[in-house]
DNA sequence: ACCTGAACACCGTTCAAGT
DNA sequence: ACCTGAACACCGTTCAAGT
């Protein structure tokens, strides 16, 4: 489980892009200070000496995935001139960098208080808005709209594969008399739907209805 | 900081009411088998005899609160016939609820998939769209844009109070020069609204600008 | 059946000691 | 300056024993 590396020099950085790499492979739980020193072929004490304690290192996390959005976004090629097209090539490719690791809202939304990083991409939002002719307020009101959807966190209620996953609508057993609505939507929807690969539906599609519903909204706030 | 009750005769129903409360005095991170044994005056392996483990500890959490929203909701007077107030109201309802359990959200995007009473929620809100003349692929899409927020999740990117709570803007220190965009929209925006009793803006009022957005675009997708 | 006490395998972290 | 090993105060949980 655990693979030792050659005893190269430990340093913050390494610390912390090993810690995602631990997340990443194994699972935020497995992201531990025992564990992580063990990859690193190092004693869990040697840690502190780059990173504070444990809610540091996951502060660490967050810019180094930040790092990796903001290097994502510098290579789009937005049309600036379009805020809707901007706003929306910006967030799907933060969305893309947090496929990569599903884990990380979790962390994000524990992180009290934003770090750098990320209100560094809030203010690269805010900008995207502001030069589409918003004024400050919409401005305000459409960073609390969007939330954590803003960096491509989508906080489903629940998650794809349990409700009509394999099983199909029968799965919801005995709870179905109670669920008239959910059983009559699901065996209409699941069957228009057959070959999603991303489960019982396809969340990347569901992803952007939800964006476009909100950028709509705003862009009629925006000309009115 | 742990006060014992008298000796009642424990219960699944009692061990999971007493885990919401330690939870809205103490926070979540108080809420430890240990720390729920002592505060019910009995041995935290006792608890073991009602609950399968922490996992299912936090599940029956989960459904304590349900419980209350699933009251409040039967309590409010919808006005049937417009979906659009209905929902707004039912949503609200829910969102009062999960104010008095600030850690909620925490524990409900934890839980993996959805429990009965959660389901019974949704099933709830996919009627009121249903009555509405939702089509079955609108509801689908509708329930997934919503996501957390149709329980009253907010899922702010930052908390009032760190960037501009008591200091103002300049709190924001040395990082202003590289946040233009911000500085600019709060150096406006806290002074149009400087007697907000909840923070740097009033959540309540961005949750409902929010939630309207949505509200909005599902009902130009119904009638188009 | 329900509850207990000791024990185990984990955590994060402090501290004194090494190099 | 950096790393170590033992130790401490916590976790969740197993198990054998009590009533």
């Amino acid at each position: 489980m655990a693979k030792r590396i050659e005893p190269v020099a430990l340093s913050r950085g390494l610390v912390l892009r090993s810690a995602v790499g631990l997340a990443d492979a194994a699972g935020l739980e497995s992201l531990t200070m025992r564990r992580l020193a063990e990859v690193l072929g190092v004693e869990a004490m040697s840690l502190y000496h780059h990173v504070a304690n444990k809610e540091a290192l996951l502060d660490g996390v967050v810019e180094v995935v930040m790092d990796e959005v903001a290097e994502t976004v510098a290579g789009l090629d937005r049309p600036e001139r379009d805020w809707r097209a901007t706003m929306r090539m910006t967030v799907l490719a933060a969305r893309g960098v947090m496929l990569r690791h599903p884990w990380a809202p979790g962390v994000f939304t524990t992180r009290g208080s934003a770090s750098l990083p990320v209100v560094r991409y809030i203010d690269d939002i805010a900008g995207i808005m502001r030069r589409g002719g918003f004024t400050q307020d919409l401005i305000h009101r459409a960073l609390h709209a969007l939330g954590g959807r803003a960096l491509g966190f989508a906080q489903e209620l629940f998650e794809p594969g349990d409700a009509a996953g394999e099983g199909g609508v029968e799965s919801l057993g005995p709870m179905a008399a109670m669920l008239p609505n959910l059983v009559a939507m699901l065996s209409e929807v699941v069957h228009d739907d057959p070959d999603s690969t991303l489960g019982w539906c396809d969340s990347q599609a569901e992803f952007e209805f939800g964006l476009d519903l909100i950028l709509d909204g705003l862009e009629r706030h925006r000309t009115a």
